[in-house]
RNA sequence: GCCGUGUUCGUCUAGCCGGCCCAGGACGCCAGGUUUUCAUCCUGGAAAUCGGGGGUUCGAAUCCCCCACACGGUACCA
């Protein structure tokens, strides 16, 4: 059989990076074995909702190169896949849990509830709407049929809980824990169906999950303590589980504890993988497009976070991903993130790059700050800079000097390899450079060459002096690569201008 | 508090149906090499008494028990 697995969240915000591993490793099980995924948006709780949220995360699949089969924005058999849209199927399914025996109406007001907690919390404890408490309460089980019917008949607020049995062993069976054993003694009754008419996250998702024939829910570790719930419910309904994957949280990178929207503040790093603004603070998050990340790298790097092949391959594309992923090799402990190593995939990843492509991109940074040069150069000064760079908006800070002349030099370089001759020894360099026509840079190499070892002079000191007055500090790719494209005339003029400037600064 | 899950280099991890592991790889770090410089790149190195303590065994990171710590859950949130 095809499994088919869903990515379902909250549009409560932007999608988390975390969700967005969840959803990759959902992605790619589903690839490897020709199965569906599909996306269902879980908006049951309308107080949370958040306008841009949904439209956000279908957004950044589609950038992160993850794609749906079925869902929220792409359609299918199973729809509407948004909860909302769902609303009216779900009571059906909470009442034939209370014709059952499995649930029963609570009447108990948030105010009662709230008045309970703190009368427990006095005595040291804790309250728990659980079979040790429910005879206490207000609901069906404490009432008789003529009140509950009374209550019902006159609108009075309700909810649906789920009657755990006790003492009764619960087994979840994870596909990346193993057994994982709890006593129904120990679990509270959770609400199922809300006073507003939403069902719960709990009722909704087996709901759906069965409806939708889901056959492996794979999700976050948030969600073990509740799977026991889960298994309940279904065997409530009398259906068939799915098998279930509880994947290891994203750790932050510093200390412990899940990670957050503002570890990425404090730390500097994007926690979501597409900039966000808060629709009504204004507030800006960080994504990992915008600050240069390329999807392949992110994927990559997301991947490896809690799972790998087994063998020393690290450098995997999606194909290749979903050629060797499997959930039994998924670790079980939390990983940290590594804003590092995210760089150094992204490095990786940049070299692979066309350089007509880059140079496409940097062109429109280049024309923002007013600089018009033809295409052909670009390509040229990317093809030659790109092996220096982790992300693409690095592009100007490592090439600016082949768009504008130095407007400073590096006075440690001056101290260092300025000397008493090197003015001269720099315009006899330039006359070489001149007299080389047309140019050509290993001819003119050759002859700069022979003019330093001639005169028995200090390469790298006079390299670097010539160096200076180009670039204006001591980097950079080869000289005369750099002569190459400046042309010659241009690398005469900022040698004169060099010679002038760094000669004042000598003295 | 209660329930659950986890614990191998700084980080991600391999190994975990016992011996090939005085623990392997990657990122980062350090050193050397390449280069006229910086970066890249290449080579090498340091880096985990396998959370702690008990067992079992000829032999344990690997099996068993106890403890500690961390994390997650404990909402009419997901």
């Amino acid at each position: 059989m095809k499994p088919r697995v869903r990515f379902a969240p909250s549009p409560t915000g932007p999608l988390h990076i975390g969700g967005v591993r969840t959803a990759l490793y959902n992605y790619l099980f589903a690839k490897q074995n020709g199965g569906t995924m599909l996306l269902r948006i879980e908006d049951t709780d309308q107080t949370r909702f958040v306008e841009g949220a949904e439209e956000y995360i279908i957004e950044a699949f589609q950038w992160l190169g993850v794609k749906f089969d079925e869902g929220v924005g792409i359609g299918g058999n199973y729809g509407p896949y948004k909860q909302s849209e769902r609303k009216p199927m779900y009571k059906q399914y909470a009442d034939q849990l209370i014709e059952n025996g499995w649930a029963y109406y609570a009447f108990d007001t948030p105010e009662m509830l709230e008045q309970k907690r703190k009368e427990y919390e006095a005595q040291k404890k804790t309250f728990q709407y659980d079979l040790h408490t429910r005879e206490t309460m207000v609901n069906s089980l404490t009432l008789s049929k003529e009140e509950v019917a009374e209550k019902l008949a006159n609108n009075e607020p309700f909810v649906i809980r789920f009657k755990h049995t006790p003492d009764t062993e619960i087994l979840v069976n994870d596909i990346i824990r193993g057994e994982v054993r709890i006593n129904s003694n120990t679990l509270d009754d959770k609400v199922l169906y809300k006073s507003d008419g939403m069902p719960t996250y709990h009722l909704a998702n087996i709901v759906d999950d069965h409806l939708m024939e889901i056959t492996h829910v794979i999700r976050g570790e948030e969600w073990l303590p509740s799977a026991p719930l889960h298994v309940m419910l279904y065997k409530a309904f009398g259906w068939e589980a799915p098998r279930f994957a509880h994947l290891p949280l994203l750790l932050k990178p510093d200390g412990n504890g899940k990670l957050s929207k503002r570890d990425g503040d404090r730390l500097g790093f994007p926690v979501f993988p597409l900039q966000w603004k808060d629709p009504k603070s204004g507030e800006i998050s960080s994504g990992y497009r915008e600050s240069g990340y390329l999807p392949e790298a992110v994927i990559n790097m997301l991947a490896l976070l809690g799972w790998n092949p087994g063998n020393d391959q690290e450098v995997m594309s999606m194909d290749e991903l979903i050629q060797l992923f499997s959930l039994e090799k998924i670790s079980k402990s939390g990983a940290k993130f590594d804003l590092e190593k995210a760089k150094w995939f992204n490095h990786h990843y940049l070299q692979a790059i066309p350089d007509e492509n880059l140079a496409e991109d940097f062109k429109t940074t280049l024309t923002d700050k007013g600089i018009d040069v033809p295409m052909d150069k670009i390509v040229k000064v990317v093809g030659l800079i790109k092996e220096r760079i982790y992300f693409t908006k690095d592009l100007w800070e490592q090439s600016h000097y082949f768009f504008e002349r130095p407007t400073s030099y590096d006075e440690q370089v001056i101290k260092k390899r300025w000397k008493e001759g090197t003015e001269g020894h720099l315009k006899q360099i330039a006359n070489i450079l001149t007299s080389v026509v047309p140019f050509e840079k290993s001819a003119a190499h050759d002859k700069v060459m022979d003019y330093i070892k001639g005169n028995e002079l200090n390469m790298g000191q006079i390299m670097n002096s010539f160096r200076l007055t180009l670039v204006g500090a001591a980097k950079g790719p080869d000289l005369f690569e750099i002569i190459d494209i400046l042309g010659v005339d241009e690398v005469i003029c900022r040698m004169n201008a060099g010679i002038e400037a760094i000669g004042k600064m000598a003295k």
